[in-house]
DNA sequence: TTAATATATCGGAACCTTACGACTTATCCA
DNA sequence: TGGATAAGTCGTAAGGTTCCGATATATTAA
């Protein structure tokens, strides 16, 4: 418990608060699952809301908010929207959270997406 | 856009509650500085709430706050108190927001703490 | 002992987040 | 065209977060 002068590593209180804006968004079990669902495939809002057990209108809440702060994208096919990630980081820490917390292997839990046919 | 059928890896939701307490506690600017200093050495309330600019006592909260859910411990030394990283994947998290949002080398913004004598 | 310093606690005000029901819009299909 | 399905919007109520001033406690120094 001996600090040796040094400098510090430090991040402007600026972009800190965007940092945890961006903290903030992920904070939320729902908004979590989708993130890990939308890692490994693209969903409709029905699908990720059927996985989080909430009603598809709070699932698309989730959605927009994550797409509002450049998390994700979404593509409108017929009447379904598929939300994809765009947020490259979004991996990394998701992968420091799983780590810390787990994750296991489940079957298919939603309906999957049938190739798309244009 | 093409998913061929394959078992997702998921979290429980009940876990992912869990991660995202944590992840709301990390979400304060204030907060972040205060990990990123203590990743780095042994600070006071009162330094780091100077590196915030925030009274101390509000910054006496935020420590609290980080210790109740398991990121600090701290120890007392005279009227000093010097908080403690204890949770370690901290690091890893706060390594992958400092990829994302940048770091940046500056001249320490607080008294450092001198070597302890017992 | 008294004064000053460092930290912590408490109550309350202002603000933000979430979930919900009701409603709207867009699309598909019979 | 009309009905069903998928997604999104809006207003609102309940609950949580953050900061602030006032105050309390502990420790050191004079």
């Amino acid at each position: 418990m001996n600090n040796p002068p040094r400098k510090l590593q430090l991040t402007d209180l600026e972009t800190l608060a965007q940092a945890a804006e961006c903290l903030k968004v992920l904070a939320h079990p729902h908004r979590l699952r989708m993130l890990q669902m939308l890692r490994q495939g693209d969903f409709t809002v029905g699908e990720l809301a059927e996985s989080c057990g909430v009603a598809s209108h709070v699932a698309s809440e989730h959605l927009r908010l994550m797409q509002r702060c450049g998390f994700l994208e979404s593509v409108k096919e017929g009447r379904r929207r598929y939300y994809q990630i765009t947020e490259t980081h979004l991996e990394s820490i998701l992968e420091c959270i799983e780590a810390r917390f787990g994750v296991k292997k489940v079957n298919t839990p939603t309906t999957r997406r049938a190739p798309s046919s244009p």
